[in-house]
DNA sequence: TAAACTTAGTTGATGTCTCATCTATTCCGC
DNA sequence: GCGGAATAGATGAGACATCAACTAAGTTTA
């Protein structure tokens, strides 16, 4: 039970200037994502994965594991998402228990549709308002946490 | 209507670390909170924020501006936590329309119950994994977002 | 090969966020 | 001071996230 080692007053600016960041870049690219398209930005994540994929497919778990989101999220979403046809479920062979979620022509489309509003989105917001050694010490820091973040996890 | 400015691998490779950085973050954060209190994260910027004033006591759309959340959020959210008398809502008698929050004895006491355990996370996660000048790099960074957030706001 | 365990995914309940809409009050211009 | 605009906040509906079970299939161990 030691004393708690409170945060400096640096540390706490530091802090707050980046959730105040991620707060405010979330909302204002969800809000862009949503005026421009009829994707929201958790949508986009989900297309994004797939059309990276040779064949627009992909197993629930990777896609889970990808994005970093819980099995059970990815499953509501993804039945939300085949709902309005974007995209398909199928059962998988190989192993019985899995499914494959698989991109639409139609999904295809409204992935076309948004992406360029938000690359635009993200450039006028973060990449294009830092300068280049800024963004790449961004980077790095994020990177750093990461890690920590995946060290911590194996206990 | 001009070619989309897609973003260079640099560029893409930072702004993904920073899109998982605080998603793991938030998530690392949450789990904390969640698993040593009786409060969630929101809860716990709520209770910060009141406590930081000498009677404990602001009018909803003053926090709703600190904590940069919808107004019909922070209604909502301050309903279910007067329901579990975290805090009260009283009359403003000054501007009938308004209402003041107030956070009660238990709030309080949930909080100092709850922060040591919280900062400790953010200093295991982020404060002491960074160096000094990679913190002050991404306070850096993010205040610039900031900054450019704020200018694109007044259209 | 049967029992125990793990993994993939679903489901329903509950809590939370957003949006549109609504009421009440205050402010502003004339 | 009156009518219209702006502001403070509440509310209900719907979308979304989380949690704890649950099913079903695969894997391991004895």
């Amino acid at each position: 039970m030691e004393p708690v080692q409170w945060l400096a007053d640096d540390e706490q600016q530091d802090w707050r200037a980046l959730q105040f960041m991620t707060m405010r870049l979330d909302a204002a690219l969800a809000r862009q994502m949503a005026e421009d398209s009829d994707l929201s930005l958790p949508d986009y994540g989900v297309l994004v994965a797939l059309t990276d994929q040779p064949d627009g497919r992909m197993r629930l778990f990777e896609l889970a594991c990808l994005l970093g989101w819980e099995k059970s999220r990815l499953s509501h979403h993804i039945a939300r998402m085949a709902a309005r046809e974007l995209l398909t479920k199928e059962r998988c062979d190989s192993d019985r228990r899995g499914a494959y979620v698989v991109v639409t022509d139609h999904g295809r489309q409204r992935l076309v549709d948004a992406a360029p509003g938000h690359v635009a989105a993200v450039r006028r917001l973060v990449i294009d308002v830092l300068t280049t050694e800024q963004r790449a010490a961004l980077g790095d820091a994020a990177r750093t946490v990461l890690a920590a973040l995946d060290a911590g996890r194996e206990d």
